[in-house]
DNA sequence: AAATTAAACTGCATTTTTTCATTTTTTATG
DNA sequence: CATAAAAAATGAAAAAATGCAGTTTAATTT
């Protein structure tokens, strides 16, 4: 019979960030609630964590790795709303959509993942209001980065947006002038919106400008101000 | 002296929406206290309800007139995230920026509002919770519709993005295959994310193939199943 | 109602972006 | 480790979008 006890552990939940948060607002015993009907989960690569149109039934404390919020439209088109690194809370804008996925998150590297079942935290949530209003900070946080991440590319051609796109991994990201992408070129199409070979050409151009060193995934930002003032002017 | 008896009214507060929905969660009498600090006024065409980076200290509930959703960037460029129409609760997302307006809120027609006072309705909905989850879903019902809006304009070019935002105002604003626009060419083009003139260029496209009728400001879709599969190939 | 100003429109040259065909490089697989 | 498959890179033609200059039309003001 497999226990809570002899479930696989990732890691240790008392060092757990959301465990740390949480406990600000609510009491230990009401955490462990939270703790016995959570599941630690890896994830590989490319694997997909939330399904867009999928039922919404957990919020997922992503704990180690990257991963990206995509939609895909109509005409099979992929468009990355943003990536997020760990420590971070995803999956929180679906409790609000009818409680359908409204878009897929896929590990963009290796994860670690704690799955939490929506009703229960839900249950405690509404037992505490400050607690549900840091959660919808949170969440709502969320949406306020995608937005800002799309009216930043809305007016933008394609030099500001890839520039956009590397300020935005380097700084929120990797937190480094130097960083190895887990993106591929493709990806980073689909969060710059723009065409696959519009990014190649602009990372070579930036490249030979000397304001990156572009080695396939590695990559400096060697001219920061330039960089910027690329994304400023569009 | 002002009181709250002799003040403008322009309409009758007893068949507010606000109320109605409002009365479904939370007693009279502590509607009562929403209504007492609440100011009616009325905005000219062209005139801001909202200023982006201003303080957020009033939800705005729209009783009459359409709106637009708009932020400037660092250069001077503006974008339409979205429009809306009355009845509807405005300005909610920024309770969860610090305080701060995110975006500015212009009056796109004559608008009658009621300017209901953030700590008032914050102190109210802490203390009953479905409530507050009823202002939330309304809240981010907004985001997810600006989220949807750049997701579809994001990949699609000046065709697809005319197509959207003619068939969003049909269904969403004027619920109507005729209507007279409120919108300039140049807003079409900040809704849109294209420049002015590809507007009118598309605009007229679409007049001579039969798909639309256009004349200024009044615009007729002759063909609908057409500017579908226009917005959906983008 | 005339004059002024602003918005809408038109067509074209320039710039930007996409698309496609092909080559090179990297990664995955038996 | 060789081979297949996928990803990245390159160059160039085609398509699309922008920006400009000038015209027409509509809206505002006097």
């Amino acid at each position: 019979m497999i226990t809570y006890e002899s479930r696989l552990k990732l890691y240790n939940c008392d060092t757990c960030l959301f465990k740390i948060i949480s406990c600000k607002y609510i009491q230990q015993s009401e955490f462990e609630k939270l703790q016995k009907q959570s599941t630690q989960l890896r994830f590989r690569k490319g694997e997909s964590i939330l399904k867009q149109n999928a039922t919404a039934t957990h919020l997922v404390f992503l704990q180690k790795g990257i991963v990206k919020f995509s939609v895909e439209d109509e005409s099979e088109r992929n468009q990355i709303l943003t990536i997020t690194r760990a420590p971070s809370l995803i999956g929180g804008a679906n409790i609000f959509n009818q409680g359908i996925n409204m878009f897929s998150v896929f590990a963009v590297e290796d994860c670690e993942c704690c799955l939490i079942e929506i009703p229960t935290l839900k249950e405690i949530a509404l037992s505490n209001t400050s607690y549900m209003l840091t959660l919808l900070e949170i969440i709502t946080g969320m949406f306020k980065n995608s937005i800002l991440n799309f009216i930043s590319l809305a007016h933008k051609q394609v030099n500001g947006k890839v520039a956009d796109v590397i300020i935005y991994l380097s700084k929120s990201i990797y937190n480094s002038n130097t960083f190895t992408l887990s993106l591929s070129r493709k990806e980073l199409s689909e969060f710059a919106g723009c065409s696959t070979e519009n990014v190649i050409h602009t990372l070579t151009k930036f490249h030979k400008e000397g304001i990156l060193s572009v080695s396939g995934k590695q990559i400096e930002i060697r001219d920061f101000d330039r960089l910027e003032k690329i994304s400023k002017v569009g």
